[in-house]
DNA sequence: TATAACCTTAGAGTTGAATCTAAGGTCAAG
DNA sequence: CTTGACCTTAGATTCAACTCTAAGGTTATA
């Protein structure tokens, strides 16, 4: 039996997420004190930990509801029920992967055309790849020239 | 000489989105006709591209500001300025992905382990792992049995 | 019995980037 | 001269997941 502060030290949660899910149906007490204070068991213990590990492998508080429902009533559900919702979580979480890796690329590619240095960005390769209507990255040592062996093995596309 | 609706036709985005745009003061257009309608040059539009083009790389409206302020008064900046905040937004990416790609990993171990059937989901190893203390994902033919050869080459984890 | 540390509630604020609403003004075509 | 497509504004709403505030009630300890 514990009050909400305890639980949420114990868990390393703030109160007030204790009282959100509350109010929002994941996680409400099995039972109130006298004064109405807020009384976990060792069962609403389990549960916030369900909840605190599928948050850390990604799953929204929507997901988690879900994943709740079938859990309390696991019988009246396939595996194919569970596995459906990881699986889509999964593609979800591959799609944003795949969509990252390539806003990287480019910032890798404005990265590396320039040189860093303290030279005027008037002729940044970086403004002006974002001025320019394509996709290519022109490197700086065409624009302004300086020693660049002092910025390290900048603009990847020389000759 | 365009209007908003043509402006925004043209790029397509929503009137909202240039009205937002210019409220936040990330492209205000040059000019209004009498009657207030927002008059936007083909100097605007090209300052619309840029932000555009930024978005795509994957910089929030604040780090299209800064960038946008750097651009108008190149020559008082140096090139590590704007390096600087293209660096920043890569590693900013890059912490994204490596956490994407553990959460990826664990969603990926839990799906592994589930054989997807139509069996009852009481033993289903996605949610005994959520319920179980430990980070490791028990595979289901240790719980229960059925011809799993329907369902793919799942549960990598077996002996 | 007073003080501090707890607890309660309803409701507002946060972040980012729009998107929507209401109430109204402008303009070209028929 | 009216219809409909456009434009204006300020301000509210959306999404997620909290986080905070104000105003007050409870409980353990000195």
């Amino acid at each position: 039996m514990y009050r909400i502060g305890e639980l949420a030290q114990r868990y390393e949660v703030k109160t007030d997420t204790l009282r959100f899910y509350d109010k929002h149906g994941l996680l409400i007490p099995s039972s109130r004190s006298e004064s109405g204070y807020r009384i976990y068991t060792e069962a609403d213990a389990e549960r916030l930990r369900f909840i605190l590990r599928a948050k850390a492998i990604g799953f929204s508080l929507t997901d988690i509801a879900e994943l709740l429902s079938i859990e309390l009533d696991k019988s009246n559900w396939a595996c194919a029920d569970v596995k459906g919702v990881v699986d889509i979580k999964l593609a979800d979480v591959e799609a944003k992967i795949a969509e990252l890796n390539y806003f990287k690329a480019s910032l890798q590619r404005l990265s590396d055309a320039c040189c860093g240095g303290p030279e005027s960005a008037e002729h940044c390769s970086i403004l002006e790849a974002l001025e320019s209507n394509s996709s290519a990255v022109k490197c700086e040592n065409q624009t302004h020239d300086h020693d660049q062996s002092h910025y390290g093995k900048n603009c990847q596309n020389r000759p």
